[in-house]
DNA sequence: GCCAACGTTGGC
DNA sequence: GCCAACGTTGGC
């Protein structure tokens, strides 16, 4: 991680789980269980602190776009879904002595002052320069690194 | 619903 | 360790 990189892009589904199911959460917050994803994981697992800024992505939408402001709000700790035989995300060759998932809480913060687009995000020259793991081609991660310059863009574009 | 791109699995 | 098959993601 380099010391610029500490704002991070989160994925959810807006018909799963949009910025407003985030909003009406408990203390505006839950765990963000489910991910099933090495890279993802070492990303909660190893590099998030608590108050770290988080942008929210509808993925899968019409449009996909960042909808809100976030926060990390816990450390690490180990994503129970992973030991529960009635969950979805059920892993049952994960060991609890040795727990092969992780996750931190996410804690809204403020909505964006509006939904900023797939589309707008591709064409903005200012984020074309910071080379976004969002867009590159193929990009499938759900959880991602993202430089603080591009989060106050996206503010900025929001609010335009 | 389609399909390209990707990560994971498992046979060898 | 290779790589084909498979399942999933996610934009459109």
């Amino acid at each position: 991680m380099t010391e610029t990189a500490r704002a991070w892009l989160v994925k959810s589904e807006p018909d799963v789980f949009g910025f407003d199911d985030l909003v009406r959460a408990p203390d505006h917050t839950t765990p963000w269980d489910g991910v099933r994803n090495y890279q993802a994981r070492n990303y909660m697992r190893d590099d998030m602190r608590v108050g770290d800024v988080v942008l929210f992505y509808h993925s899968n939408a019409n449009p996909a776009g960042v909808a809100g402001l976030a926060e990390v709000a816990s450390e690490p700790y180990p994503d129970p879904t992973q030991f529960d035989a009635g969950s979805d995300y059920h892993d049952a060759a994960s060991d609890r002595s040795a727990p092969r998932w992780w996750l931190v809480d996410v804690r809204a913060t403020a909505p964006l002052a509006r939904l900023v687009t797939l589309a707008e995000l591709r064409e903005d020259p200012v984020l074309a320069g910071l080379d976004l793991p969002l867009l590159r081609r193929g990009n499938r991660l759900s959880v991602m690194p993202i430089p603080a310059a591009a989060v106050d863009r996206i503010v900025a574009l929001a609010e335009s």
